[in-house]
DNA sequence: ATTATCTATAGATCTATAGATAATGC
DNA sequence: ATTATCTATAGATCTATAGATAATGC
């Protein structure tokens, strides 16, 4: 009765993982499942019990990924616009490791928001407290003449606008052109300084 | 044999478009939509046989309308600055209209790419010339010392990026924070407004 | 006669569980 | 003994079609 993962129980969640943020939750089925880790379909509702547990233990690690990334704070050493533009860069990369989480994150929201209610209990008013500090730092900024009058929910927006756009278009990216998997990536590169540039202009007086 | 759709057609391709733009492909039966429009579910396949081409249908259409609202020409009468403003404007104006759009494009073309092909066939290489004929247009404005270096791609890009956000975190948004469709129309006219700011600002030398 | 609509159903999923067997821990 | 894995299957979909009946156009 340990609280350590099987390697099967493990390689279950590795394979499910992968599948419903290719495919989600309703496209992907136990079935494929067990099939990608090469057992029979039983262990999975053995190990999980319904498609639903499984997939809420997926979704609520990875929604902490995405919104993690956004609210990590630290370099406090660093100037804000330092500081910001760590923060831009680092939650690019992120994503960039875990490329479908944009999509996979908006879609299974749309499609059940009643998950997005859960999730917020677990995470509790965290964000909110995370979100003040930053408008505090904002606002001395704002104060300084350094930085226009903005919200830091606008600047967050703007920040995760930017920086998913390449990964929702990847599929149609490299249909329409067929674009080679290393010149997508510098592509990435050259967004994600694209972004941090339109960003830090954005902020001017 | 007429062309025109009987009312029984029509219903039944407003009904699916309404259900695959909510849920998607996957996750719309026709037995739903049947039940949506008030018909057997027979019915919609006597019309569109498969639920693929039933789709298909519908997906040509709003790509269309999507692609469309960015590519559109016109009021050559105005300054750069102030066309641009207007296809921002109008690209935002149609997401409005039809607020599932963006989720839906990016969430099919990557749970089916070749949906993608078909389409590229279908449009041939007018994108292509528009988009050729909007970098001379921007090659102008670089050349006359107004706008920086940029690449029509990645202007398109950022504008996309930003229209779309709040559409795409919609239901987030509604599930998070209880706030009413009244100020959430409000909050979408305010971004419009602020993507329209960035986006120029992006662009200064 | 032809077209539109319905009922019924075959065949393919898919989820979840029951119950059998194999593997492991004392 | 307990836990892990398997086989088999019930019950719920869902798509597509066959074939019956109702509505419509000459």
């Amino acid at each position: 009765m340990s609280e350590e993962k099987t390697d099967m129980e493990f390689a279950i969640l590795k394979a499910a993982t992968k599948l419903f943020l290719e495919k989600g939750f309703k496209a992907t089925s136990t079935t494929e499942i067990a099939k990608e880790v090469g057992c029979n379909q039983a262990l999975v509702h053995y190990y999980y019990r319904t498609k639903d547990k499984l997939f809420d233990a997926i979704f609520e690690k990875k929604i902490m990924v995405f919104i993690g990334s956004l609210l990590k704070i630290g370099h406090e050493e660093l100037s804000f616009e330092e500081k910001l533009t760590k923060k831009i860069e680092s939650h690019f990369d992120v994503i960039k490791e875990d490329p479908r989480l944009p999509l996979f994150f908006f879609s299974e929201i749309n499609s059940n928001p009643k998950r997005m209610e859960s999730i917020k209990e677990i995470i509790g008013d965290l964000p909110q407290m995370v979100l003040a500090q930053m408008q505090k730092e904002l606002d001395e900024e704002i104060a300084k003449g350094n930085v226009r009058q903005m919200t830091v929910h606008d600047l967050l927006m703007t920040i995760v606008s930017l920086n998913i756009i390449v990964f929702l278009a990847e599929p149609m990216f490299k249909t329409i052109t067929k674009i080679s998997d290393e010149d997508f990536s510098k592509l990435q590169e050259r967004r994600k300084k694209e972004n941090v540039e339109i960003i830090l202009r954005s902020l001017k007086p």
